[in-house]
DNA sequence: GTGAGTCAATACGCCCCCGTATGGTCTTCG
DNA sequence: CGAAGACCATACGGGGGCGTATTGACTCAC
């Protein structure tokens, strides 16, 4: 079912696996190529260099994230606190490893490049607005609903970067008792 | 007061600062001369290869750390939950900038290299053990002291993370909130 | 002072990566 | 069929990074 010729996209897809495993620096349109099995013509065929592949990625990303993230706050009939259980469980853990991998690539090229730096922002931005949002239909003020959503996506990033070692069960437990504390008005 | 000849610390000091600007990928001998003003038969004089360079470095990393963590849990005369608010505005915020910056290109090595991941590892589960001690101090049952302490670091490096996107005083109240949150036993 | 040891400069070969130039092989359409 | 265009291969020059080899200079001990 594949493809007999490739386009942006399949080096797209590529691109973003290679971010996910090595970060950015692990883009490289030889190494990609090779994973691809062709070679940089092909590349420079469909871009003009490395730099619109690395364009074309802050924007993709940006534009999925939004829109993921409106998807996933738009309450359609549930509550604002199991919308909230479903984001922690969604990122959190280990589920989605590549998703998890993509936005700590992301960061980190995001500490070193400006471009890459400000879509982020704009991402990060649009994310505690609208689960600000969330806890703002919990009840809470604007600025304590604020502060919950920093405390929650920093809680998701921040679990992403601590290291697991051994004892997953323990870790289970704390992940139950963190999701208790982080969103509120659990009967629990 | 510089001293005239380096040492192995010297190319240390600067392989750190290297890291914590572009992370392992920018730590490379070449650069890490030129920046030191010599040429690359110094560096080959201290250290064998570039492989022993960064096997210092997670070493050196490792001890340091540890001996840390132990000095800011360790409580002399005050309270637990003085010292987990010290830690917190320790790292928090951005003050020390470099240090999360060393924190964080770290775990992106971590993510990518199995030995670093060890040595991270073992770092954080020495820190998790030490404020896990001063939570259990609050009065928190084994679990939930371990489940504090994993919220507490989570949230640090999550927060070195977050992209800050100008309007200080709102994530300044935030922090204010979340540190409330953090750690219990508090008034407000 | 002279020779051993310390520290650094220079020069070399190797590999990987970027970007370009050019040519080849298909498909498509008239 | 034959020409145009889409897609990819091959080959090249340039640069930067690693590691080695060789040599130069400087500091002590004897």
């Amino acid at each position: 079912m594949e493809a007999k010729t490739l386009n942006r996209e399949s080096w797209l897809s590529a691109a973003f696996s290679a971010l996910a495993e090595g970060g950015v620096e692990q883009v490289r349109v030889e190494v990609l190529a090779k994973r691809l099995k062709v070679t940089k013509g092909s590349f420079y065929w469909h871009f003009r260099d490395r730099t619109e592949l690395v364009e074309a990625m802050l924007d993709g990303w940006k534009t999925g994230r939004i829109e993921a993230i409106k998807m996933q706050t738009r309450l359609d009939g549930r509550s604002p606190a199991d919308r909230l259980r479903d984001l922690l469980s969604l990122y959190g853990g280990n589920g989605n490893p590549r998703g998890m991998a993509i936005e700590l690539a992301m960061r980190d090229w995001a500490r070193r490049d400006p471009h890459a730096a400000t879509i982020v922002a704009e991402v990060d931005r649009e994310r505690l607005r609208c689960v600000s949002d969330l806890f703002a239909g919990l009840g809470l003020t604007a600025d304590d609903a604020f502060a919950r959503a920093y405390l929650f996506y920093s809680f998701i990033f921040g679990e992403g970067l601590l290291a697991r070692s051994a004892a997953p069960d323990r870790f289970e437990r704390a992940r139950d008792i963190c999701g208790k504390v982080l969103v509120p008005g659990e009967v629990g």
